[in-house]
DNA sequence: TTGTATGCGTTATCAT
DNA sequence: ATGATAACGCATACAA
């Protein structure tokens, strides 16, 4: 599984470079060190003799004579989907305050990497944070002993650290929003999804029937997770519910998608029918007009998921973070 | 400025465990790494005290005496931008491929930021690349031997791996396109840039010129590298050159601002005015409609840049990589 | 100012 | 099956 490094033509030591300018290895330490009790030109010899050999010094030796940096490893499913970028400048800037190191590792979306990628990521660094959708379970042969933080899984409890958004907190906002702007017939987009089987859609539903809306599993309709699958989904949502004055989507992508397809049908937005998204990505604030969305503050989530690891370090058991996410009224209801 | 792990009640080593198991350090370690030629029994009874003492394999010590993983550190000036997340991808996967892993870094657009960095970082990895503004001289000292690989400077020679897009090339083609529309009064928003003071600008020109466009510097405008400063240049432009029926403009971002401020005053775009942003922004899918831009295959060029670290890890001194841009027509023309 | 000796935590070799 | 011993490359205390 490891692709070594080439030991071609062994690298340089520290011994080498001794050798080679005729001093001591010790004083090639100090040389390079920048110590001082060293005389200038022999600081030079050694310098100049270390760069001809093209000496560097190696991390490991190092780290294991001073005590090593912090490094945490960060597994997304995705890098360039918009959501994760911010989160990962959360992540990295809560890390950087404290002269941490992050390796980004990416699943590809792809569930079956997960645990190889936990197990071999594992082992270069002091903890891992991340989008992990197995059980805890599942994971324990993994990550033996490893420090770990996972990212917006469910309620249930787990012995990891944990950091999660309060979904239905957004859900039951955006339908007040909505329900306050005037709309009953509501209808919502839904997607699968790993992190959240159903917490949406039932709130949704609950969140309806509170406020006495006439509005059933049959106002609910489900697709992909894309900018197609939400233009599919609003169109069957249209054609069930023609009256339909409002849609609720399962994020800001689908939102997007249900957008364009309601311009398509010759429907004003949000004058004919408003259009709340979820995740608040930046890019909604380009949209003419632009998506109003229960918006999550993704930099903090990776802050969030930062103090689990410092807890977790400190040999503490972090208590789970929630993030409550906010309504983010914009251009389309 | 390096905080290091708290080094608060000493991490098990393998001879902690092999005392309190009773046992020689080597068993233990064939335990852990589930090495043959062990009693399953003994076996047993090591993880079992392994884990109550929280063992964790050192890293450093491994990496000593196994030939290390090649880890190389990337650094980019902004996760979030909506630029770099493809070309971190591209980093990501391109390092994935060998099995070796990639520690990311931002120097959050500060200049000031990036030669310690370079330092810090360089120490702790086998090769950087990145988007770094200084020239080979003064990173000199802050990289010692170190394998480094530059993304999208200038054309100049360098020492180090080079990366970079053939702006030129993509300017041409925008105003090629753009003239076999049949439009000859272009404007272009212009902006100031680390990576590209002047080649975007002196290409219009002579692009122009080559075509007997009637424009002259006297067309351009410069202002910030933001939707904002688009807008407003854009505004100018307008109203200094009522008769304009196209914008050329820096890069997709600036490009969305100067979509935004036509439609505020009245202009369909396309059809009142052209606009072709450059970068090639998978946002720019998005707009209403999609937006026309000089696309920059931002993946690819992560690549390219891990191909110049192989290179220079081989010893071979790499060979400058230069990207063509493709024209990608959307909407906006 | 410079060199010698020791130890960091692990794996590998060779006995037993 | 298990244990003693020697590396790995570096830094540091101490001796010269």
């Amino acid at each position: 599984m490891d692709k070594r490094q080439e030991n071609s033509p062994r690298r340089a030591t520290l011994r080498d470079v001794a050798r080679a300018a005729g001093v001591s290895h010790q004083t090639v330490s100090r040389a390079i060190n920048d110590k001082g009790e060293i005389d200038p030109e022999t600081r030079r010899r050694v310098l100049e003799t270390a760069r001809q050999l093209h000496y560097r010094p190696s991390r490991y030796a190092r780290g294991l004579v001073r005590p090593g940096l912090v490094t945490v490893g960060l597994i997304v499913p995705d890098v360039v989907n918009p959501f994760f970028p911010e989160f990962i400048a959360g992540v990295i800037q809560a890390a950087d305050a404290q002269d941490w190191q992050v390796i980004v590792a990416s699943t590809e979306s792809d569930r079956r990497r997960e645990l190889p990628l936990v197990r071999s990521l594992g082992r270069q660094v002091d903890a891992v944070a991340g989008y992990i959708s197995h059980t805890d379970a599942e994971l324990a042969p993994y990550a033996e002993g490893l420090p770990l933080v996972i990212v917006e899984r469910g309620p249930e409890p787990s012995l990891n650290g944990t950091v999660r958004v309060d979904l239905a907190a957004g859900v039951r906002a955006a339908v007040a929003h909505l329900v306050e702007r005037g709309h009953r017939r509501i209808g919502m987009i839904d997607c699968e999804s790993v992190c959240d089987p159903h917490v949406r859609r039932l709130t949704f539903l609950a969140a309806a029937a509170e406020h006495g809306l006439p509005v059933g599993e049959e106002w609910i309709a489900r697709g992909a997770q894309s900018m197609d699958g939400g233009a599919k989904v609003f169109a069957a949502l249209h054609a069930a519910h023609p009256d339909m004055t409002a849609v609720f989507a399962f994020n800001d992508l689908v939102a997007i998608g249900a957008m364009r397809e309601a311009r398509q049908r010759g429907l004003r937005v949000p004058e004919d029918c408003a259009i709340v998204g979820f995740d608040g990505l930046s890019i909604g604030e380009l949209l003419d007009p632009p998506l109003s969305t229960v918006h999550i503050d993704k930099r903090r989530l990776g802050e969030l998921a930062m103090e689990q690891i410092q807890a977790l370090l400190a040999g503490e058991a972090p208590t789970p973070a929630v993030l409550p996410p906010t309504l983010l009224v914009r251009g389309t209801t």
